[in-house]
DNA sequence: TATGAATGAGTCTTCATTCAT
DNA sequence: TATGAATGAAGACTCATTCAT
């Protein structure tokens, strides 16, 4: 009968491991992709035992998934009171979109090699992985389109089909994202970039009637 | 010694062998990614022996080269004779537009496995395949930008930073093809979705001074 | 220094966890056979840490050949007395005989489980276990050759190769335990199948002169 | 298009490749048993690459199944003919008893190792592995059974439980042959043996009425 | 004494690649 | 040129055993 003091601490060693494991599994997937590297190359990284690895989890695959997970759920927390108060006019709207997007960039910027791993890799693991990442863009596409939804209703935007430029949405700042965070961004100026982008989604690139040149 | 119809013959044959090959790779990594299928897989879908495969590619990642730039030189083509004359005002300007990506997607959907393979596995074979993708993204950034600097020129595009709007354009392109190739466009009605989004590109999703409602 | 007292209350719970792990592998050996289960299998069914198993035994073998010597004694000391008085005419041996295999089978069906898994498993452990378990069975047949010695010297038995005849009732009876514990009896009548056999090998299967048909 | 000579050639070798990682499996499992050898033991013997095992069994366990196929299938043809003319005094039902068991020994004894291995590790294969030994068995039961009803029949067995006495006579015959090909037969007179056991079986150890000490 | 997390040697199995035909 | 049997290096995964607590 072991005492619970003993089972604690046993318990927490083991979570150290695990963080141990997830974080060199991260640096690993990042450097080489999730296809190409081996256990022993996480293991090595971690500082760890072949079989450690399989003691808390059951595959690569399986990592990758708690990896997926862990940055997730971090992603979302950012965003967890974000309906709060909605904007009630078109200037409010924009100071609200770009605070959303650099509140975004913010979280991007620090798990930069998480989230270029996911973007490139996410796709090709297999199909349930695919799935999984889906639904979580899936989750930021049903977010903008609940506010552009909001705008419409509101007289400030246009009526369109919220759920196709939604996903538009998506795309473009996932194009961004993944050229900014692989230094392909033709200036590293983010913040300028952010305004140019909210722009072009606010106005389109079409010069306006009465617009000023 | 071989008489010179023998040799042709052996040519053609090869030739042959060559595109069978290639198929069933497009096939196979269609339906389970570029990573798990073995080169027995490729095989057995194009009906020949394992060493033949050998002869004509030196690896799996040669016939996926073999099979991008066959694919890639297909879409080229279609776009060979677009900036022969451009348009010169924002209605001709959108005209074209539309006619452009409707061009575009009909090669896409011709090609609808072989797109979605290059999407989702492309960036994760390794990186020189995700540069040569990327290239060839932005080659049609390029196309894009040239346009809307054009626009910009004659004065019916607001002056921005093109470059970064291109590649907004792009992203945009991307997700929705996606999207709308693996059936999760919300109806699959392609063209609507098209008028949409060329629309969203032209003028945002705000509502302008003196637009109806 | 610890006091006597809890010197033998150590002493006392240690002894229970050995009979703790034997009565795990027992079960687990039944179940699943001698060579896959996993020392992980037998703690988990014993309630025990992976390591408490290596303070009772060296190994699986180890803990093998404590079931089977805890097995045997068991065996053995139903047939202490038996040499004591011997029969004296025919009949009287029949009913010795009677006797002894029916204190045997209770025994046997007692044990089912580990008898099944000694006559299995045993000989394919290890040349080592062969020999041992080969040791227990040769003093079976020798105290049938005993008495089978004894009968020929009344006269009562035919003479006759007293160590292939003692070999052969050997080899039936093991058949006939193994299919009646592992239910392939025809009729679970053990009893009439064992007057049978007993008569068999008295008096063979043909008939004999002056038999009434 | 592979010419049918070719193709006949490479199916000979494939053959020839297969037999010899039979036979090697065959020594090696009789060497050192079925679990212990790893699959390298086995095509270290038989001088062929890792991967070549694989291409003929799927698993250690398919290459012992295709071992006792082999095995069974050649022991069966030794007595395909058995049942043509039955015995029909008393007289000739021994000689043809022995006659049988001599057939069988000859061919026990050719494949020594091999029926050493079946009747030690068989059963502790697996559990199909045991049913499929187990049904072989039953053959062989269900022919001494028939041939036992039949002397019943005629007149010169006594009426008795056939099914019981043919198992016995089983368990009879796997022990004395695994202790005659184990070397632990008492003296090697393996003819000696047989003529004692039949008589064994057919008259008991019991002295009859009437005859001669 | 009991525990169970950690270990890493050992093994199975896969599969890209070769090569004799 | 086409074939497919053979190859063996590579890698995933297992599990008996250790040892700090």
């Amino acid at each position: 009968m072991p005492s619970p003091l003993r089972k604690q601490n046993d318990l927490k060693r083991k979570a150290q491991t695990r963080v141990c494991l997830l974080d060199a599994a991260a640096k690993i997937f990042a450097r080489s992709g999730y296809h190409p590297p081996r256990i022993a190359d996480i293991v090595a990284e971690a500082g760890v035992g072949q079989g450690t690895f399989y003691r808390h989890f059951a595959s690569k695959r399986a990592a990758l998934d708690a990896l997926f997970d862990r940055f997730f759920e971090k992603l979302l927390r950012g965003f967890a009171q974000l309906s709060d108060h909605l904007p009630e006019d078109q200037a409010a709207y924009r100071e609200a979109s770009l605070d959303v997007v650099r509140r975004l960039t913010d979280v991007l910027q620090a798990e930069r090699e998480l989230v270029l791993l996911f973007l490139r890799q996410g796709p090709a693991v297999d199909a349930a992985f695919e799935e999984k990442m889906s639904a979580g863009l899936d989750r930021f596409a049903d977010l903008a389109r609940f506010y552009l939804d909001h705008a419409i209703a509101q007289g400030f935007a246009r009526p369109c089909r919220s759920d196709l430029v939604a996903q538009a949405l998506v795309g473009m700042a996932l194009r961004m994202v993944e050229r900014w965070l692989s230094g392909r961004l033709a200036d590293q100026q983010i913040e300028a970039a952010i305004t140019e982008l909210v722009d072009f989604a606010f106005f389109g690139f079409c010069r306006q009637e009465g617009e000023k040149s």
